[in-house]
DNA sequence: TTGAAAGCGCTAACAA
DNA sequence: TTGTTAGCGCTTTCAA
């Protein structure tokens, strides 16, 4: 049997409970907003939780009840501001809550990525948000079979069963094109990201339809493939620059890489957006932030990772509750980069 | 009594016990290294824990034994690459450890930093990581007389006596100024950081002493006070450039106010190095990627976070060793930013 | 070198 | 409405 006397250095529910002259038991009701208690008892512990400062201690809750009270989120890296801006959202929504956030970063390693995944589904967190996974199909499956409650953001449509959050990419590409179009522009150049991502694909699809509807003729000289890196960007822009007739506009699947356009254009002598018009992806909070602010296609980073918290927590309220995939609508942040082509 | 029979969807020590054919108190030694075990018994052990892919729970170990295993990480925020890259440096150093990481991020709120850090105290983390705290003060006493083990990155001085990392900004602002001079440059303009954080003003201070050294007159007007931001970092280079004697080279404090300064640069139709010249501090990944690529102080984030987190897994295992403060060197990275000032 | 057993702090089921 | 108690999975004595 435990000995409630044997105090050691943290306050305890035992503690707790000696003072307001009650059982154990009862505080953890309190504790657990249990209905099945009277309201002046409540009172009463809660004032002796104050004034003792009791805190209570995760691990030995979880090992108890299950629940940790912890969620866990796998990230590729934390290089540019699309990541953070996506964990901001997830952990304002878990602060509210009261749940933490423990970061994983795989580093674009699929093996870590897995191992992670099985770690902690093991216990160590309740449910997980997985952004940008490169490889979810080896371990998406075991977590269905485990039901263990997980969000993917920004996802490639793998198993279209699975709870996800993206942005309609398609769309905002549709929208980024055709206002370069209605601008005047006629010979347009993209540069795309990773053509594996199903958001790279969207995109280029969306500029396609908007050309298309718009009676432009698309032209494969005006498409670079590219990876979403800002050299990249740079390197792709150079060379739809330098081609015998080269585009008046630069569709940029991201915004790091239209800084990288950008530069590429004054590189050439050429200034933005009298010569040659830029146009972005994403909204990064730097695409305000630069000179000429950039146009761009807004990416609601911050509320995509606040919905996918937001879809988590309702998973682990309702396990059962089908899963749905939500897309946030983008919308054109018009900016100070492009304008009407020359003549 | 536990009844080892029962077995939970997940494999436990028992499940390991049983199938090795030892006790369960076996299997924990194994599992913490107790050299008490026959290398024969240890070998059994250990394949049944492949077999089975057991793996320990934390929180029951944690409970047991008093240690999480996780390390708890404060951040102000995560919009620029700047703390991203000192993540990662902490991220994979605890990797190798087998410690995971929790973040918690203030978003500069001093409130939730200090009601963090107590919460995180009382037994959910085994350590923290308190990266550019705002107001270490309050909790500062706190953690010291709780023996709780932390380390700073980038603090702001508080407490001489707690353990802490930083880089050497006076000798980096030192070694940039310098550069400028030796490129011919006299009238050299500095754009400097919060005024309250400590690194802002060691970086002023290398700056003077640079033209103190080279006997170049320290004039009040080529100092703009800012605050490391991008749109600042613009405003204040608008500010150097429209002077009636404007500077040849500009000294921004950092990376992403340099960003900010050669826009505008570019704005007043002058052309970076030719006419001006531009100098970062940090190396945070998008200097390299911009066009020109821009010359910087290199801070070792990456390096001032594994070091850090060294630091504390140091102090972990030796509690009482002295704390320390590192000072990690800068270096100056020269790109293509700065050359001599026009004739 | 091993086994047995006492908790770590808590939740939840069962009694009262 | 409250008290009692059996574990959750593990570490760590104490015996053997």
């Amino acid at each position: 049997m435990r000995n409630p006397g044997t105090a050691t250095s943290n306050v305890t529910i035992f503690e707790v409970a000696a003072q307001a002259g009650v059982s154990y038991g009862t505080v953890s009701r309190v504790l657990n907003n249990d209905p099945h208690v009277k309201t002046e008892t409540r009172e009463r512990v809660n004032r002796v939780i104050q004034d003792l400062g009791y805190v209570v201690n995760r691990q030995a809750r979880s090992l108890a009840g299950g629940k940790t009270h912890i969620i866990g989120m796998l990230v590729p890296d934390l290089g540019t501001g699309y990541i953070g801006e996506i964990i901001q959202g997830i952990d304002s929504e878990l602060q509210l809550s009261g749940y933490d956030l423990m970061l994983y970063t795989t580093h674009r390693t699929p093996v870590l990525e897995a191992d992670y995944v099985a770690n902690l589904a093991q216990g160590m967190v309740d449910g997980l948000i997985l952004v940008l996974p490169r490889n979810p199909r080896d371990y998406i499956d075991i977590l269905n079979s485990r039901h263990f409650p997980f969000v993917l953001i920004d996802h490639q449509g793998w198993g279209n069963e699975c709870p996800a959050v993206s942005a309609t990419n398609w769309q905002g590409a549709f929208n980024a094109t055709e206002y370069l179009i209605q601008l005047g522009h006629k010979r347009i150049g993209i540069i795309t990201g990773w053509m594996d991502l199903d958001s790279a694909i969207d995109r280029l699809e969306g500029y396609k339809a908007a050309l298309w509807t718009h009676h432009i003729p698309f032209s494969e000289e005006l498409v670079r493939e590219s990876t979403f890196q800002q050299l990249d960007g740079y390197k792709s822009a150079m060379e739809l620059l330098t081609l015998p007739n080269p585009p008046t506009a630069i569709f940029a699947s991201n915004d790091v890489m239209a800084f990288g356009a950008m530069d590429a254009v004054r590189e050439t002598g050429q200034r933005i957006p009298e010569d040659i018009s830029v146009i972005g992806f994403d909204d990064i909070p730097q695409a305000g932030a630069i000179h000429p602010a950039l146009t761009t296609v807004r990416q609601p980073l911050r509320n995509m990772g606040s919905v996918a918290a937001q879809m988590l927590l309702d998973l682990l309220k309702h396990p059962d509750i089908p899963s749905k995939r939500i897309e946030l609508p983008t919308g054109l942040v018009i900016r100070d980069s492009c304008q009407p082509p020359r003549s």
